[in-house]
DNA sequence: GCGGTCCAATACCCGATCGATCTACCGGCG
DNA sequence: CGCCGGTAGATCGATCGGGTATTGGACCGC
């Protein structure tokens, strides 16, 4: 499980379609394809249910969903965190 | 910025030390040295200090570290996630 | 002061992985 | 029934991650 794949299981979880989401992401659709199931693989379990019109979240993708937004939002704050020097409420005049 | 980054970086900052790091990392020190000071380099700022004894965690490394590990953690809680069904506690006799 | 020792950093190489292009296959719809 | 949209598979080139060998630098005992 790698931080990318997170994110493209979000932009898949979010446009219900590989092709769209791969557009989004400006990658093109048969390696999106490939890293949601290796993902899927790697987990154990589908995440998606594939239907001709697209895809959509099985339970168990929805339960993964938030745990990978909440990942990715943990990243983002873990940047902010290090460029951000330490507040001293005490030293704010 | 990836997950074995991550898991890099919170086994050099417990260990104070790359050689030792990377013997319980099963990995060789200079991979590993190249994979901490990339991600110095991807983050803008020095994470350790750097001594004849070891390194040392700086401020900015201290605070990334609690994220790091909340990272990791909500990493292993997803993977329970898929794997465990929806707990249904009516249905629990 | 000098050689030995321990540490991280660098140079170079190789295998594995990722992404792009092209193609195949399947289901809905006019 | 043919067309059009989608996902899935094969193949090639580039990139990345790790290993071995080596260098550079700071402490320490002599």
């Amino acid at each position: 499980m790698s931080l990318t794949q997170l994110g493209y299981f979000v932009a898949v979880a979010e446009e219900q379609h590989i092709s769209r989401a791969a557009r989004r992401l400006h990658v093109s659709q048969p390696p999106l394809s490939r890293q949601i199931r290796s993902l899927e693989d790697e987990l154990g379990a589908p995440l998606f249910e594939r239907t001709p019109r697209g895809v959509r979240l099985l339970p168990a993708g929805e339960r993964f969903l938030g745990h990978a937004r909440a990942i990715l939002a943990a990243v983002a704050a873990a940047r902010h965190a290090v460029a951000a020097p330490p507040p001293v409420p005490a030293d704010r005049p």
